[in-house]
DNA sequence: CAAAAGTGTGGTATGATTCCAAATAGTTTG
DNA sequence: CAAACTATTTGGAATCATACCACACTTTTG
């Protein structure tokens, strides 16, 4: 009964894909990572694929040791992978929340650039600000704003979004 | 020459009187107390006059002695002053920064009222943020809504907001 | 392959926030 | 008015996020 087995075959890859998607897509509050943690995200986001630790503590002007701590913390967490001395990557699951503070941080930049502030100062108060906001917060914000897929201080993406 | 020495007097009292304003009204930048902090100034101001550390303790759910240590750190940078096992009262200077806290969290509530968030919902959600929000991004906010007196979770009173 | 450059580990520090236990002050009551 | 009760403060210690330094270990380079 190859029908039967190949039904099988695709069930199963079925429920694992399924387990990974929960894995990297589960439920985002915005709420879970501290303010540089999202800055260590967004950053690796950016710079894609591998980065050096030094990379990361230049950029974001800390000791590299720090940045090697703070990654080990977001590897603990599965955001990342580390092989030391090689490199950081972002997993699924920490691609996808970096994708979702990028957009995060678009979309706050451009309501405040909606009430008069500059591009600068927009991006400068959210980025105080934006790890405290919350997925759902966002989604409203982005679908009374029509999903508008260009922001001050980059694009933004949609598929994350969820809201009319 | 009581011209002169009533003309001195005016001039000792004039600056006198611009070094209190100076010490009440010094720049507010927003960002200068903690979030909990900033909470602690709202419900001052909510309670008005003297305020039982108790009654801090039990509407922020903190133990009596966190609310205790606060208020003596808000005490040494000159937001209240405290009378042991009497009571704390807000100073100039604290009533003045309490009344921006509040403001700034009307206005954002206000603001995010208007992208389809409830009441309950923009009140929440500025209440994990608010204490990184700048005057300058407030009264940039303030005066693109063109001054609003009423917001979803309490009215604004004006007269610190620096914008047209 | 040895020196230089890059990266990680261990230890320690700060600031904000917290709680618990014990001490002290204020209030109530017999 | 003093004991008993309640309210409040103090001292000590913990947690979490963040950070740096000094030292150790890798990797690269000449």
């Amino acid at each position: 009964m190859p029908k039967i087995d190949s039904k099988v075959d695709s069930i199963s890859k079925e429920l694992y894909t399924s387990s990974l998607l929960l894995d990297s897509m589960q439920e985002i509050t915005g709420l879970e990572l501290s303010p540089k943690k999202v800055e260590y995200l967004k950053f690796l986001l950016k710079k894609g694929d591998l980065v050096k630790t030094t990379d990361i503590s230049s950029e974001l002007k800390v000791d590299p040791s720090t940045s090697t701590k703070t990654i080990n913390d977001l590897s603990d967490s599965g955001y990342v992978n580390h092989v030391p001395y090689r490199g950081v990557r972002l997993t699924e699951k920490g691609r996808a929340f970096a994708e979702f503070f990028v957009n995060r941080h678009n979309i706050l930049s451009l309501m405040l650039s909606h009430y008069g502030l500059s591009s600068e100062e927009a991006c400068a108060e959210v980025s105080r600000f934006e790890s405290f906001v919350s997925k759902s917060a966002i989604d409203k914000v982005c679908g009374a704003m029509g999903h508008p897929t260009v922001s001050v201080c980059g694009r933004i993406k949609h598929g994350s979004c969820n809201s009319l």
